[in-house]
DNA sequence: CTGCCACTTAAGAGTGACTGTCAATATAGC
DNA sequence: GCTATATTGACAGTCACTCTTAAGTGGCAG
């Protein structure tokens, strides 16, 4: 039960050459800084030459910028009938995925955005990733609603909607994001609810 | 009446010198491409050292990494009584600077929108510039109608306009930005306007 | 069990962005 | 003119990232 179906042992080595390599690479980055943290030690400490690096990782940014939870996110917000407003279909999807989460989870998130935070660079990618969250949103709510895939309604709210989270993540805060902060997420997309007529 | 008041000799020949490295820049990037085009072709096209280049430009991406606008916009905004409401005091000032601008401006804009488009790594910089905006367009609404500078509903609103923009800016579309675009836009913030019931 | 194929890896050379230092030159203020 | 300061170019060095080549390893057919 270590995850899915790796069947091939070839498969299964290379998940954990993957995993090794990300593991080093985020204590590597915890105690040393980003910048001062050269590829060429997270390779040695990974035991694989720097090319191999490059293999499972396109960039030395991408070791750390992974996010496996807004598909998630996304993929709950599609399962909810279009009786449920927006709002209530997205917070009720982050609730299905970050309530759910385990404790180790949560440290290992922690630990990824604490890393974020500090380094400008990698908040300008994962804003990034965050806008074109948009595109997946506005589509998942069209899809729910039977609208068309490019609605302009159904993007304006899913713009809205992931600017408000944007807009209210805390900035400050080393740590990114707690279980705490969810409550001012919601409460947050709850001024936006009550000021939305539509559906 | 060139520009404002480059007193010294000094000042001038670095507003001179730095303006020649911007645009032998986005010639050359035009020409050849983003990441073809090397830091000493543009020292070199602009007649000065490659490390004069970066005593210019922190880094290459910022030489075409400027934006003028958004100061401008948040200023419009600030200057609007408060009782025009959020979305038309943005729509507002978005006119006062885009609808002012000559065609000469318009036509560099494009031609700096156009390489943005093809560039993800410019692209990701961008999009987090829009993100940095909604704290300045935050404060400009709480100023504007004397509440907290970190009001929650002001950043709420904030954050919602802001992402309806990015939701809306045409991302397929290879030139960017044109006035055309901008009744879209409208469009779409009318369409967030008439779903608020606040203020 | 054995040899073959596809895949994965290491090694090494090369490119280009970026940094830091140092000396030479140009400018501004006196 | 003379001096403090600002700007510059030359140079060396680091590091992310690419490409090529050769060797190793798992999976499979004979």
């Amino acid at each position: 039960m270590t995850s899915s179906l790796p069947a091939g042992l070839r498969e299964r080595k290379k998940a954990k050459t993957r995993l090794a390599i990300r593991e080093h690479a985020i204590r590597l980055f915890e105690e040393q800084g980003y910048a001062a943290t050269t590829v060429d030690q997270i390779a040695e400490a990974a035991e694989v030459s720097p090319s191999t690096f490059f293999r499972y990782f396109p960039t030395k940014e991408d070791v750390i910028l992974v996010d496996d939870y807004d598909p998630q996110i996304v993929a709950a917000i599609k399962s909810q009938p279009s009786s449920v407003s927006p709002v209530t279909a997205l917070v009720n999807g982050m609730k299905s995925v970050f309530l759910t989460m385990s404790e180790q989870e949560w440290e290992s998130e922690r630990r990824r955005q604490r890393i974020f935070q500090a380094v400008p660079e990698l908040r300008a990618r994962v804003m990034n990733q965050t806008v074109m969250a948009i595109d997946m949103l506005a589509e998942a709510l069209a899809e729910r609603d039977g609208k068309d895939a490019d609605d302009l309604t159904c993007r304006v709210i899913a713009g809205a909607m992931v600017g408000v989270v944007v807009a209210i993540t805390p900035p400050g805060n080393p740590n990114g994001f707690e279980p705490t902060d969810f409550t001012r997420i919601e409460q947050a997309l709850t001024i936006l609810e009550e000021s939305f007529r539509l559906r």
